[in-house]
DNA sequence: ACGTTACTTGGTTAAACTACCAAGTAACAA
DNA sequence: TTGTTACTTGGTAGTTTAACCAAGTAACGT
């Protein structure tokens, strides 16, 4: 059924659509961090932080690695931040217009 | 505030995290439709379908032309097809792991 | 074995989302 | 002006999310 997969692409759209989810995602372009380094980006507690991933995970946007007490993420898929020069561009797009609107 | 822009990018990829406006997007790729023709597509009562799109137009996805009785709506900023590439990556890649992980 | 660190999971509460029906508005037609 | 079509908006109920605290698990150090 195709509403099924409309259904799957958007769990994976909504897995993004968090202000500390996109700035974990943003933080992992970097490379992998351990949950105790995306906590002191985002700055929530930790057990919200790992409920962020864990959704991210399940939703196939990252992965995670554990070496000793410590778990590492990463993006799964890279593309992901292509997917962001996008939404950048309809940000700025909605600011030109605002400021058009403005001046009248 | 870096905070403020993360917000906001997210109230925009949340514009799209609905498989009802996944549909609605994929149709205005072809081109710009009505109100009407959107509802025969995604399947719902008018109003929730009206609904969904001023989300996506307050978001700045889609923008609308008024012509008679109609109302056209179509996007604002085509990128945001290129951006389900990505997510058509990731489905796959969710796919390929089930796949794998049923042969064991 | 015991304590500590790094996470995850369960529970609760408040807020946000979504769907439908019903009612209202806008443009056209007779 | 009355009716019809095409939408939008208000209201309500059910569902989902998200945040924190508290409790549990896993790996390591001593």
């Amino acid at each position: 059924m195709d509403r099924e997969i409309y259904k799957q692409k958007a769990t994976i759209i909504k897995a993004m659509a968090h202000p500390s989810r996109l700035m974990m995602i943003d933080a992992l372009a970097e490379g992998e961090k351990c949950v105790c380094e995306l906590q002191q980006i985002v700055g929530a507690d930790l057990s919200t932080v790992s409920k962020h991933l864990s959704v991210m995970k399940s939703a196939g946007i990252v992965t995670d690695r554990k070496e000793g007490l410590k778990v590492f993420y990463r993006l799964r898929v890279p593309c992901v931040l292509r997917f962001f020069e996008c939404v950048e561009a309809v940000l700025r797009a909605n600011t030109e217009e605002t400021a058009r609107a403005m001046r009248g």
